[in-house]
RNA sequence: GGCCCCGUUGUGUAGUGGCCUAGCACGCCGCCCUCUCAAGGCGGUAGCGCGGGUUCGAAUCCCGUCGGGGCUACCA
């Protein structure tokens, strides 16, 4: 290990051993998994591995107007899929579940009445209305918006004057009156002082505790050493932190606070938040495209770390080895999809070829070239064809348009109108027709002889340059101006599906 | 409005006071290779937001300024 990374663990871990390092992921699961949530769920991962910690998942659904169990499913099957795999969580357990909130009701509630008693937490009244009514004057006033504490000092005739009222209460933190400081392993010593802290709310009239209890709290009884989350919980830090220090006054967690990182947030084409609405957020669209696991990722670590070395291709092992949240750059980073679309590449060139035919498979039987399962000849065909596309795709739905000519039956075959009008036109004809007699007289059909037969014919006889030689004979065979070398093509096509494609071709040349 | 964070080519980054006439990758442009498209090779384009300091020396430290972003809920 080097100086700077030793010096670097010291100030990351202070006391903790390295293997009890724990870190959580806890998104609530509304709408679909994005690329912010995923780069997030990835560092944390990260982090763990690197320090042979443990990999905490937690579903924050406190929300039951907004949570649903579509989402986490997909949650789950996400980062499954992904491989980012989570050592406590649901599904795999651990000693400090339940891990999804909505089965911790009771230990809020406990937790929250115990504030209310010791005096950390007390009843605010005050109707949203009112609220709304307040704030607004503030900011006109150029003020601070915050809660103005009107119900922190309560006499007990008001307090018996509002129940009688039948007024709902919310239940809030009592912020203290200093100074709130801590040191964000990646931006350095953030604080924020008493008159920019305000009492928040921590259960709701309904007695739903909100986020802003049920996260410290379950970090603190989980024992969470270390949180990595968006930047835009940053301004929530300070609150927590008064939590964290409440619950272990009052002995209900005990061990060191955790220490923060707070990661870059991931911006779309205007710069601002990538916000799970937008389409190209979501990690749904990526993996119908058929980006790789292992270029996705790899991918977004680049959002905001680098390995060094000038070196971008890695793969999450090394990534783990390597992961140092110091280092990670402390401003926004922009959604690029065609650097996604490089480094995705990349992995396709990267993969062998066997396993780049089997994950190619689901989405050639999504277009319904493939049958489930895939007939044998078929992925004989497709296996010896996975070496003509690989440099040629980025991803992996591409081989659909690049190799359905393979799989097509021969009437659902088609030709692309546009390329057939800048190619198969009445010049073609001849072409066509040369080709048509030596493919025809072929003894062996074979890569060689078709080759040699073509060139003969078209390069030679007819005196075209190859480009326009050939052209002619790639659309009509594959039905498009791009598609994979030529006469390799021809080999995997057959003789027969190829001649008869060709004589459609001066069909259609004729009558054009 | 208030508070907080951020600021190296179009984008992602390297850079932690001299190795920087700022490196790499993507993008874009050109050339080579070539049966198409890719891949690959070669070359080019473009950046330390601005202004002051500190220092023999600043992209790196300090201050200010401008710009961008986040938060400002009985969402998370």
């Amino acid at each position: 290990m080097t100086d700077s990374a030793s010096s670097s663990n010291t100030f990351v871990l202070g006391e903790v051993a390295p293997k009890d390092v724990r870190v959580r992921f806890c998104p609530s699961p509304t709408g679909n998994p994005h690329v912010g949530l995923v780069r997030a769920a990835l560092y944390n991962w990260a982090f763990a591995r690197h320090f042979g910690g443990t990999f905490v998942f937690r579903i924050e659904d406190t929300d039951a107007t907004r949570d649903t169990e579509e989402s986490y499913e997909a949650l789950l099957a996400t980062l499954r899929w992904l491989g980012l795999d989570w050592d406590e969580g649901p599904e795999a357990g651990g000693e400090y579940g339940p891990y999804r909130q909505s089965e911790r009701f009771d230990i809020y509630a406990d937790v929250a009445n115990r504030l209310l008693d010791a005096g950390y937490a007390y009843r605010c009244y005050c109707t949203p209305e009112e609220l709304e009514e307040r704030r607004a004057a503030a900011r006109a006033a150029g003020k601070p918006s915050g809660y103005d504490g009107t119900c922190r000092d309560l006499s007990a005739d008001q307090i018996a004057a509002y129940e009688a009222e039948g007024r709902e209460s919310v239940l809030r933190m009592r912020t203290p009156d200093d100074t709130v400081t801590f040191t964000d392993l990646i931006r350095g010593e953030i604080s924020v002082d008493p008159d920019n802290l305000f009492d928040f709310v921590l259960v709701r009239a309904n007695g739903h505790p909100l986020y802003t209890l049920v996260n410290p709290v379950d970090d603190a009884l989980m024992r969470i050493t270390h949180v990595l989350r968006g930047e835009d919980l940053l301004s929530s830090t300070p609150r927590q932190l008064i939590v964290h220090e409440a619950v272990r006054e009052l002995g209900i967690a005990s061990g060191p606070m955790p220490r923060f990182a707070h990661l870059p947030l991931v911006t779309g084409e205007g710069g601002k938040k990538l916000s799970k609405r937008e389409p190209e957020s979501s990690l749904q669209l990526y993996l119908d495209r058929g980006f790789l696991r292992e270029g996705l990722l790899n991918y977004l670590a680049l959002l905001g770390w680098s390995i060094g070395d000038d070196r971008e291709v890695f793969s999450m092992e090394e990534m783990a080895e390597a992961f140092d949240v110091t280092q990670v750059n402390p401003s926004a980073a922009r959604f690029d999809i065609k650097k996604a679309e490089a480094i995705n590449g990349a992995w396709m060139r990267q993969l062998n070829v066997d396993e780049l035919a089997e994950r190619m498979v689901p989405h050639l039987q999504e277009a319904g070239l493939l049958d489930h399962p895939p007939e044998p000849e078929s992925m004989e065909i497709l296996r010896a064809a996975a070496p003509l596309v690989q440099e040629r795709m980025t991803v992996l739905d591409e081989c659909v348009g690049m190799l359905g000519f393979l799989f097509v039956s021969e009437d659902a075959f088609q030709i692309d109108e546009t390329d057939a009008a800048k190619v198969l036109n009445g010049e073609s004809k001849q072409v066509l027709e040369a080709a048509r007699s030596a493919l025809g007289t072929l003894e062996t059909w074979t890569l060689d002889a078709i080759e040699e037969a073509l060139r003969t014919a078209l390069v030679d006889e007819l005196g075209l340059k190859p480009r326009l030689a050939f052209g002619p004979v790639r659309v009509a065979v594959t039905g498009r101006r791009v598609s994979p070398p030529l006469f390799e093509s021809l080999v995997l096509l057959g003789r027969e599906r190829t001649l008869s494609r060709i004589d459609s071709a001066l069909v259609r040349a004729e009558v054009g």
